[in-house]
DNA sequence: GTCGCTTTGTGCTTGCGTTCACAAGCGCTT
DNA sequence: AAGCGCTTGTGAACGCAAGCACAAAGCGAC
């Protein structure tokens, strides 16, 4: 479920201040949630809480992190190291969350070879080479949108299997491999719709 | 609808190739849709469509930008300027659909007062009567989780009614200020979930 | 002008996810 | 040891979105 993810971020939230128990109102709470949902999602894992008292954190944190398959650490190629993928390199919150950032592969000359976050870039050739070599299956695409299907494509031939696409373009991909789409301009394009209907709908009721 | 900036990138990309019409069947599959969804989408607008020959592209860019409030510009502030938030001030792709960044804040008395993109850092301090000048209604944060929810607060307080949000937390809003979450360790995490489901099963199968 | 091809717009069904509401179960107190 | 209060886990109802399938409608050809 793609829930876990947030319920994780604050169980561990939960844990760092100290909470050892947390019922799932709490929780739901945290997380932004409808309680029931929140138990229905984790029933999904199997019976970890305890009726009358809650959820041990500790253990729900192993459990989750278990099922998201956190447990094991996830190899990963950051491709295009412009503005967005300088920012990712350097990202902390990777590491930290079970994911190590392998390589950095970019087109450019001028940035091959060149240190970002204490690792040094790699030409585009070797994409395909650095993605075997490292049995990487997860690969992040922060390159202009017009080359994105392209790199998408021969990260996918090498053996890659998930990817997360910045870039502002749709991505064709054989049915296994699972493509996740963050754009940016796309989101405040929602906030815009929402906040023009505040507007407008003040206009209709004047007529 | 959430799905009308895909559908405007797609048609703008056609648009840019030299297309002038265009039928629910292209323009579904260049955004990655069913084409009955898409048509239901675009119906809700009206019927800009002609039976038997489709759309015309441009006709369909003005009218979903109309629907988005993308026919005026939006004034955009962006809170802290770490790593993200500088990747996202030198952005391009806000300016060109609609979107002005208007002002950069952070906290840090080192950053404060330098240049990014051609624009002066600003201090948190002023950020009330910075969001007020410009009657700034969209706000982005991307600061660290630990004050990404007071400067939530002081935003929505100085009259900011949609925020876009990088910090990996859950924000707390009335009910009439729109939130929209970007977190890539959640998308890597999600990626991660279907990478084991992929390897896990063939064990289960094993058994 | 009529016929047929093509594509839009939409009623209806189907399926999934959310939510309510309650029974089952655990621990604490007396 | 038994009862009480609290919280989980889940069966059942609800609502919404997705997709199918077809009727309505425009355009071109004959």
């Amino acid at each position: 479920m793609a829930r876990l993810p947030i319920y994780l971020r604050a169980l561990t939230a939960l844990g760092d201040e100290g909470v050892t128990m947390v019922s799932s109102e709490e929780l739901a709470a945290a997380a932004g949630v409808n309680s029931a949902k929140l138990r229905k999602d984790l029933s999904h894992l199997g019976s970890y809480g305890t009726r009358g008292v809650g959820y041990d954190v500790d253990y729900l944190v192993f459990q989750v992190s278990r099922e998201l398959g956190l447990t094991q650490d996830w190899p990963v190629v950051i491709v295009g190291l412009g503005h967005l993928g300088h920012a990712l390199a350097n990202y902390g919150g990777f590491a930290s969350r079970g994911f190590e950032i392998r390589a950095l592969v970019d087109a450019d000359p001028h940035l091959v070879g060149t240190q970002i976050s204490g690792r040094q870039v790699q030409p585009l050739s070797r994409l395909e080479e650095i993605v075997r070599a490292h049995g990487i299956a997860i690969g992040v695409i922060a390159t202009p949108a017009a080359v994105a299907q392209s790199v998408c494509g021969r990260l996918v031939a090498a053996g890659v299997s998930s990817i997360l696409n910045f870039a502002p373009s749709v991505l064709a991909v054989p049915d296994d491999v699972e493509v996740r789409q963050v754009d940016m301009s796309i989101e405040l394009q929602i906030l815009a719709f929402h906040e023009q209907r505040k507007i407008v709908p003040s206009l209709v009721a004047g007529l």
